[in-house]
DNA sequence: CGCATTTTTGATACACGTCAATCTCCGTGG
DNA sequence: CCACGGAGATTGACGTGTATCAAAAATGCG
């Protein structure tokens, strides 16, 4: 088996079968069984269902991360996906069984720079948390459509009063500005200047 | 590929390859190349570099998990790793080629779920925290030798004066009981009665 | 236009952080 | 065997960053 080299995978994909998903939508629940996916664009959240009946957040799943393969091994899902922002998935896997032990390996091994990234996500200043995960969700254009305050709040572990203030913030001393995206929601959609945030 | 079995893979450890290391050592660094690693007994702790030089808890990785499979991919390893508690590691993968796929595709899952395990770790009031770490750690036998203060703040967010006032605190009342364990150091030998956390 | 939802803002409380002084454990050497 | 020293753990007093509670304002939708 060769390690030291990746797969170009794009001309695996059929459009056909690659899924949209709204912001909020949900993509399948703890227990329930289904298939497997590959983030295409966009961000998933996962959450783990707590013996209190209600559901507590539990990672994040960024283009290139697969969700929901242990449905492939047990059956059923581990934990409920729903899309933090828009988003587009497609079935996994793809169809290259024949490197299937090399993309499992990069998987496995962007599955935990990924815990690494949501980890620090939760320890440090409020501020710094909320500006890591804007970092996060930024496009290379230096736009985002934020998620809900509750969900900056539920990934980073502050409270949604919290996030309003700090966003507002933010937006006073300039690192965020409200654009309008085709027809995004205005509250939502922001240009960004990450590197003031440093300073 | 047959998905919905698991594979005994425990004829096929070689016990001279395993690597036994104490509470506190580390096992290998962040940049540098080496082996990816299995963890048969013990817990393990991951580092990201920082960008300010020092570097930062990441994540854990308990008994089943598997650590550095990066190098294999990039000729680096990402994080760095240290022993947590004692721990014994092997090397990976375990010549099981055959069933790599499959192999791999429950390492995944075991990573996420892992990482879930370690983003609740950093959420909720302090006590909790805590005994969830302690929960994690302690053995079937009810007992655990509990890593330093210093570890057990940084997994958890908080600071070692108040895990020292916590740890106290279960000591208290019942929840933790200090005990000697061939010679561990009695300040760290817990048996635990976690039922108590719960009330 | 009016209603439901989300966001913003203010006032106040408290859990945890911070700083600093001991104390305990344990290895070392006289 | 005991004095010494260093690392980790404990404890106290005090400060502060967020949480909490409550109310108003903005937004989007039918």
């Amino acid at each position: 088996m060769r390690l030291f080299s990746m797969v170009d995978r794009s001309k695996l994909i059929n459009p056909r079968d690659s899924r949209q998903l709204c912001a909020g939508a949900p993509l399948y629940a703890a227990g329930s069984a289904g298939l497997a996916w590959r983030v295409r664009h966009g961000v998933v959240r996962l959450d783990t269902p707590s013996p209190t009946g209600e559901s507590a957040f539990a990672s994040l799943a960024i283009a290139g991360d697969i969700v929901g393969c242990e449905t492939l091994l047990f059956g059923a899902y581990t934990f409920s996906a729903s899309a933090l922002t828009h988003c587009e998935l497609s079935p996994w896997p793809e169809g290259e069984t024949a490197t299937a032990g090399e993309s499992l390996l990069e998987s496995l091994a962007i599955a935990q720079r990924r815990a690494a990234d949501v980890v620090a996500l939760r320890g440090g200043q409020a501020v710094d948390r909320v500006v890591g995960l804007i970092r996060l969700l930024t496009d290379h254009g230096g736009k985002v459509v934020l998620p809900t305050r509750q969900d900056i709040a539920d990934i980073t572990n502050l409270r949604f009063e919290t996030i309003s203030r700090i966003i507002k913030g933010l937006e006073r001393s300039g690192v965020l500005a409200t654009v309008r995206i085709e027809g995004v929601h205005a509250t939502r959609a922001y240009a960004v200047n990450l590197e003031a945030a440093v300073g």
